[in-house]
DNA sequence: GGCCAGGTGTAAA
DNA sequence: TTTACACATGGC
């Protein structure tokens, strides 16, 4: 498994090159960047983080001390702005009370704490782990689940958990390597993995070989 | 005009 | 425990 997970990611190097993930110019930014994008196109997102900068508003203490209403105002184009508003309050909350991203690394279980918080799920967790505070773990998202239970590795029903455990079962928790992955993972679902598939030039018709003959992760938890 | 987007929480079956 | 649904804007 180990292999055809590590030729699936140079296949996709190959077919898109390096992605620079995560776009942003801060933890801070990334963190925020992960919230606005649940279930939301990445262009959306951009024009709230474009909003808030315009505010001189992407830091915890402004966040913070800003009125509900002005910071849904601000974040309108990503979506679902009345939720988002109150989760990126909570969340600045929880940043500011544990030291930023230094205090951050340093909880016993930052993911767990993340995942107290309500309106940051497993995968906003992992991307702030991986992508804010350089901690190895594996994001996974719509597209991993459809790409990989397509290519017969995992089970259409496998949950976030065993999804993610297929990757960090197999491969070295290396934070470059799981960075590039995921960011891969996305590119090459924009293309060619959407809900309806367009498999004309797929950088993966090789590695389709794989649907045979393969233990199928995830079938149960 | 319909479909989809780098999910999550809640409530009913 | 599983399934269904609300949340909302904007690009294609």
């Amino acid at each position: 498994m180990r292999e055809k997970l590590q030729r699936i990611h140079d296949l996709l190097l190959a077919a898109y090159g390096p992605q620079h993930w995560w776009p942003a110019d801060s933890p801070f930014e990334v963190m925020i960047g992960a919230i606005l994008t649940q279930n939301t196109n990445w262009r959306n997102v951009e024009k709230a983080i474009a909003n808030l900068k315009c505010a001189d508003a992407l830091n915890a203490e402004a966040i913070s001390g800003m009125d509900e209403a002005n910071l849904r105002d601000l974040i309108r184009p990503s979506g679902f702005f009345n939720q988002k508003a109150v989760r990126i309050k909570l969340f600045c909350a929880f940043y500011i009370r544990h030291g930023k991203e230094n205090g951050l690394k340093k909880l016993p279980a930052p993911r767990a704490s993340l995942l107290e918080i309500k309106g940051i799920g497993p995968e906003t967790a992992d991307a702030m782990l991986l992508y804010a505070l350089a901690i190895p773990v594996f994001v996974v998202d719509a597209y991993t689940r459809r790409i990989f239970s397509r290519l017969g590795l995992l089970s259409e029903a496998a949950s976030y958990d065993a999804t993610q455990a297929l990757f960090m079962r197999h491969l070295p928790p290396e934070v470059s390597f799981f960075n590039a992955y995921h960011a891969l993972i996305v590119q090459h679902a924009k293309q060619h993995c959407r809900v309806k598939p367009d498999c004309a030039d797929c950088p993966l018709q090789q590695g389709c070989v794989f649907s045979e003959n393969h233990d199928i992760y995830g079938t149960s938890a």
